[in-house]
DNA sequence: AGTAACTTTCCTGATT
DNA sequence: CAATCAGGAAAGTTAC
């Protein structure tokens, strides 16, 4: 399950202040947290704010992030468990977190902690600080390392968004109809910065992840199905 | 620096 | 007819 993960990976010098991951990559916009962020496309970085100031939603995204990240399986998180605020996440013991989510549990304590000490660290905060968010609109941003499929999922589930571009046709088995094309085209291109976007294209790559099992055809024009290697979309492991 | 995975672009032909 | 679907091919991009 975690032969891809090696322990390595969550050494201890391993930066968890990527400068290239911001805050709006990792939560989405200042929308659901008015208390955070006050520009539109803010760049600042997650580790701006720590984890103790986290909502719910945030602690939710942030398991979400892990598991795409460091390819955790999303099915051994228990996420009833971790329905709380970052205040009460902090709170948690090694202990608990393994309850939570078994062997993940292990390496998402370890994550959290490396989060911890390094969100008040001053290197962080002063990358990471939404003044200094100007010179990083210029640096690569990581919201165009989201993979599609990742992109459409969690438009799926933010209907604030989402704006009926999508919309479920089977919630449980993961059905969905795609219901303004070109909108969705153009917000795709939107987040690559490639105005030449277009739906033709886009189904195109869409059409790709049915070899790799991350969709499955489904037999009625713009109508996508999940499939069984894609995650995070499931409504009850939410 | 090299590679593999992913995405974009373009295309031909079929289907709705 | 216009939009969409199916994939092949190849080029471009990104992650590691």
């Amino acid at each position: 399950m975690l032969d891809s993960v090696t322990h390595s990976t969550f050494l201890p010098n391993t930066s968890f202040c990527d400068p290239l991951m911001s805050w709006t990559d990792l939560f989405g916009t200042e929308e659901y947290y008015p208390g955070f962020e006050h520009q539109t496309t803010c760049d600042s970085y997650w580790t701006s704010v720590p984890p103790e100031y986290w909502t719910k939603r945030h602690v939710w995204e942030w398991l979400q992030f892990c598991c795409d990240q460091y390819k955790l399986d999303i099915n051994s998180i228990s996420f009833c468990h971790f329905n709380i605020s970052g205040l009460q996440l902090c709170s948690m013991s090694q202990e608990e977190f393994v309850d939570a989510a078994g062997i993940c549990g292990e390496y998402l304590y370890f994550i959290l902690q490396n989060i911890r000490t390094q969100a008040p660290d001053s290197s962080c905060l002063k990358t990471g600080s939404i003044k200094n968010q100007e010179s990083h609109s210029h640096s690569r941003s990581s919201l165009q390392s989201s993979h599609l499929w990742e992109f459409v999922r969690d438009l799926l589930l933010s209907p604030e968004e989402n704006c009926g571009i999508l919309e479920w046709e089977d919630r449980e088995q993961g059905i969905f109809r795609v219901v303004k094309s070109e909108a969705l085209a153009k917000m795709w291109g939107q987040r690559k910065k490639n105005d030449r976007m277009t739906y033709e294209k886009l189904s195109r790559a869409l059409r790709y992840y049915y070899k790799t099992g991350i969709l499955e055809r489904v037999d009625r024009r713009l109508v996508y199905k999940f499939g069984k290697n894609a995650h995070g979309w499931q409504e009850d492991k939410l």
